[in-house]
DNA sequence: AGCCGACATGTCAATACCGACAGTTCATCT
DNA sequence: AGATGAACTGTCGGTATTGACATGTCGGCT
């Protein structure tokens, strides 16, 4: 039900294109849920079909903007509020972060080093759009999960490090 | 491919049968990969089917204890090392956590304390675990797992105190 | 005019995943 | 002896997800 209610949420925001709101599932969205366009397209149409969203213009490109109508707002403040969250998580990084001290300790400094310097890069980038936030000046929305972003991303960037330390004679 | 090496990964520490791996994915695994006992006895039948693992042993109850073989091992090894890891995330809190901040002050409020005292019960959890591996003062392998996943539990658990806070008048 | 790359939308077959249904086996209690 | 419940393994239909294929549009460069 997850991405149904991303694209809910992330229309609740801004009506978007299709095409746009791929971007921001690989952009915002890309550390809590992944999807491609060959889901988003048919999913909008599901919706569309259910009401919760409909066409509010068309631009070039044959493109479509899709905004929420009251029934979809409604349907996605009743997810938020009253729905029970499914707590499972699908993470491969995980999963491996998990698995990795199974390796020699060769292989695991190797694993861990890989790692790291994904969550540094990753650290990087979030910091950066933090600092364009702060440039803006406005009332972002989405400033505080930024922050959370980064504050993660920095737990787990040490807990590497302590590892590959460990690992050092 | 994240259920597949899961299993490799949990055999490679005990043997298990398809009743202890469900076992071991709700317990040690729940924070990084799901999955129930429907997905994991096709699996383990596969896995056999192409020889990665092989049942060692048959207990009470029909049930078969499965181990990795040589092939299995190396594959897990291979996975860990080389293969590209998958970043894509799929995780309906981290959604919720993202989206939450749509809603109007009094439902956001609600949403984040629900979401709270579900992390502080994770958190005690997780303390609980780790209080139970020093006691037993093994070199148990998946200490430092445990640990990562009290400091990142702690970070969410606060950014959810301040994000009440902000919220308050 | 021709070409390229980004924009934009879609479909389809294969695989992964979920929840419900279903059955056997053993230990313990009454 | 019968009931109960936890241990244990499986299957199945429906939905979700992926990766590849397919098609066309538009702006800018040469």
């Amino acid at each position: 039900m997850s991405l149904r209610y991303s694209i809910l949420g992330l229309l609740a925001r801004t009506p978007s294109t299709g095409y746009e709101l791929t971007q921001m599932f690989d952009r915002s969205l890309r550390t809590s849920w992944h999807a491609s366009h060959s889901q988003i397209y048919p999913e909008l149409a599901k919706l569309e079909h259910a009401g919760l969203v409909e066409v509010i213009g068309r631009g070039p490109r044959r493109s479509k903007t899709y905004g929420l109508t009251n029934p979809g707002r409604e349907e996605l403040r009743r997810w938020l509020v009253e729905a029970e969250p499914d707590r499972a998580q699908r993470n491969e990084s995980s999963v491996r972060l998990f698995l990795t001290n199974l390796l020699d300790p060769t292989d695991r400094r190797t694993a861990y080093e890989r790692d790291l310097s994904h969550v540094e890069k990753e650290l990087e980038e979030l910091k950066g759009v933090r600092r364009q936030l702060q440039d803006e000046g406005g009332a972002e929305v989405f400033a505080p999960q930024v922050e959370l972003g980064i504050r993660v991303d920095t737990v787990i960037r040490d807990w590497l490090r302590e590892r590959i330390e460990d690992a050092a004679p």
